[in-house]
DNA sequence: GAGCACATGTAATTTGTTACATGATTCC
DNA sequence: GGAATCATGTAACAAATTACATGTGCTC
């Protein structure tokens, strides 16, 4: 293992609360990291044997009846590696891949309704998802044991906020110079 | 062409300012849509070429001297089909990945000094951004034709400073909590 | 002649999504 | 019995970074 990656660092934080399944894992990061760091099967299944290979997870079988279920949790090893990560002062990685930001820098191209238009749209996006965030996220962070689940989805929920604001302004802006 | 990716739009969108080579695409990338949009030479050649069997660019061979450069150029084509993408009414995507928040997600395993120093950290990081934005973009943005790039600018500005303000009375609020 | 900016490109690797494939259990 | 949820996994593909490889032209 030569250093953790965002999805094994998602895994490991999320078991330090308890033993869990890839399939709980997923369930929980589409209610909670999905905003800033989502996962898909495709990633934590993998992921959950790499780890456990190097021994930062330990897998066992639940046999419910005939249905499989594979619980992990956390090592002592794995609990190391994931305060060592946590309290890295290495650079924070930063990254926005927004398409609406993309159109905004392009509008030049743009008939003036067309501009409003696209912000429009932008802003409803934003909306959109402070509002998911409200309803799917935030709930669930109040009843996460921690307190910082719930300031991340606060923070969040204020973000998004923001965002549509500044697009409402904008397009404020925009109709006052049209007009 | 199936649809047109991201690389694909910034680089038609560039080129609907005058013919570029990739070279200066990589440039300009790198002084304006890089907050939001990024692309490496590693998707930036291997695009051009594609977009030019697919005939919406057009490339030429500028000999000066004996240094090699190709200059591409927006073609009809090419044109109508960033327009039609910038006139899209599909979902936007947006995504966010970002060390700093996974941190404080996770900071309920952290010593509050911990956690203290994350979010200040991360608050550094952000005040970073807005600076580079300031200092190395925003001139770019101004002297660029059109108003779109100087407004994404100050988009990518106030954006960060946002950010960095959240994070400053975030520290506060722990650090009352704690005292 | 040293160093930097100009200039193009490929290969290897990593990361991530989507679709597919399979089947059990529980609740109505 | 049917639907929803639980549960695990792979394969194919797409997107993106990094390192490597190569060489020119200009300026000090």
């Amino acid at each position: 293992m030569r250093e953790l990656n965002h999805t094994a660092v998602v895994i490991l934080g999320l078991l330090d609360g308890g033993p869990k399944s890839g399939y709980d894992i997923k369930g929980i990061v589409d209610k909670s990291t999905r905003f800033f760091w989502s996962a898909s099967y495709g990633q934590i299944y993998p992921q959950l044997r790499e780890l456990e290979s190097a021994g930062l997870v330990a897998g066992e079988e639940q046999a419910r009846g005939a249905r499989a279920r594979r619980s992990y949790a956390l090592t002592r090893a794995g609990r190391e590696a994931l305060r060592s990560w946590l309290t890295s002062p290495r650079e924070l990685k930063h990254e926005i891949r927004d398409e609406g930001i993309l159109k905004l820098f392009l509008s030049d191209a743009l008939a003036p309704d067309e501009q409003l238009a696209n912000l429009s749209a932008m802003r409803a996006r934003y909306e959109g998802l402070a509002g998911r965030l409200r309803e799917e996220i935030q709930p669930t962070a109040a009843e996460a044991p921690g307190e910082f689940p719930a300031r991340t989805a606060r923070f969040g929920i204020e973000l998004y906020e923001w965002l549509a604001a500044w697009c409402a302004a904008e397009e404020e802006d925009l109709r006052g110079r049209a007009g």
